[in-house]
DNA sequence: ACGGCCATGTGCCGTGCATCACATCCACGC
DNA sequence: GCGTGGATGTGATGCACGGCACATGGCCGT
């Protein structure tokens, strides 16, 4: 039942523990295998332990009102979920679901915190992952805040884009339209429509599974107003 | 220059520090006074300090593409500030702006992490303070994605709530129509509008200064899309 | 009391976009 | 192959709502 050493050394929050403290952690923790599409965390519930992915990716979403899903972020390996109802003792805002067959464990709550507070080192990835997402969502409210679907649409793919080594700037496994009109709060087909005329103006290009942003300053642009799709 | 340490004292952060440390920051701080409507921080630059509101009222705002102002969040007095870019050292994300003549002080970064990480006290605070604004966050982005604007406004006068002792529900000091309007996307018409249905189904009650809810229920299935303005 | 300024209320008009409807197209499994 | 189911593209239509115009009302300073 108990974690091997290894294992735990690898995961980001346990990195600059000294060994005997990991010992001891390995005793209090368990592995737990889950599926594709298994739900980690549900919403609403006080989940009593600290999340941590061995192996395999999960996935933070939530569900619109009819029950469509709402992609927010991932888990990646070797790194720790969960924490926010570890901190406040609140209720989780988020479900959490395995996006492949996954390996996690989990830790007790008070046993969690102690950890996460007692070393500077704890404590400050813990405020830096929070930091992280608190300027993630200033920035998906920005984006929500602008007038035209349009404007919102090329916004969200500007949010979405990752800049390659070789200096491209792409957008890889991009969500479907229908994802994205329920991040931007449009309708699928004003997604379609906006990306088709992203295309023809050649400021974005489809590539198999990836989407290269050819002129990223033209979608910032889009975004900001000063370009607008044509009146016909 | 310095603070008086009984000043310091009463700052949060600080309250289960040892009186020798309190000795030390009192020399390294000093206090500085703005005016109504000063800038304390402004978005997009690295503010190389922690800062604290001795007395007084600071806002945290953001500001739309066309100039206008969105009111985010309040400082409290004797809390602290500024605190997302000691973490992660990126420029900030909103403007911090003195809604009264207010008393501030600063502390430098370096001391402010060693301060903030050090203690088990100071770094849940952190993360208690960062844990709520996610929360609100979250909440926001939930309100800004619903379908129609009636509902929007709806759902964030209901995030406006307080309870008051007495079991009443009200908004004390709501925001003008126009604030109101940028945070959920709409117009300020609209706004009117619909705070006019509200008041006419007698789901609010306007008294002076304060925004009775006196049917908390009827208010949330507006917001859920149960209850649709009339056709006509 | 006066004027200026801002918040609020209300009618009307034009349109952006949600919605419906249907056609492809692609990736599966069998 | 062929069928099934989901993602994508595109036109037609109606209406919610943004935007404008203007009236009203409250507040403050002089």
């Amino acid at each position: 039942m108990p974690i091997p050493i290894p294992i735990l050394q690898g995961l980001r929050l346990f990195d600059s523990l000294p060994p005997a403290r990991l010992v001891e952690l390995s005793q209090t923790m368990s592995e737990r295998r889950v599926e594709r599409r298994e739900v980690v965390v549900k919403r609403g519930e006080v989940h009593g332990a600290l999340g941590f992915l061995i192996e395999g990716r999960l996935q933070a979403v939530d569900f619109t009102l009819d029950g469509r899903e709402v992609g927010l972020h991932f888990v990646a390996e070797r790194d720790f979920f969960g924490e926010m109802s570890i901190i406040d003792g609140k209720p989780a805002a988020e479900y959490v679901i395995a996006v492949t067959p996954s390996r996690i464990a989990f830790l007790d709550r008070q046993v969690a915190r102690e950890l996460m507070f007692s070393t500077p080192a704890a404590a400050e990835a813990i405020s830096l992952r929070l930091a992280e997402r608190l300027r993630r969502a200033t920035l998906q409210r920005a984006v929500l805040a602008l007038p035209s679907s349009f404007q919102r649409v090329c916004a969200q793919l500007g949010l979405l884009t990752e800049r390659l080594p070789d200096g491209r700037v792409v957008i890889h496994m991009p969500p479907t339209h229908q994802e994205i009109a329920i991040m931007v709060n449009t309708s699928r087909e004003t997604v379609t429509r906006t990306l088709q005329l992203l295309q023809t103006l050649k400021i974005v290009i489809r590539l198999d599974a990836t989407l290269v942003v050819d002129k990223p300053a033209a979608l910032q642009e889009a975004a900001d107003g000063k370009i607008v799709p044509p009146k016909g």
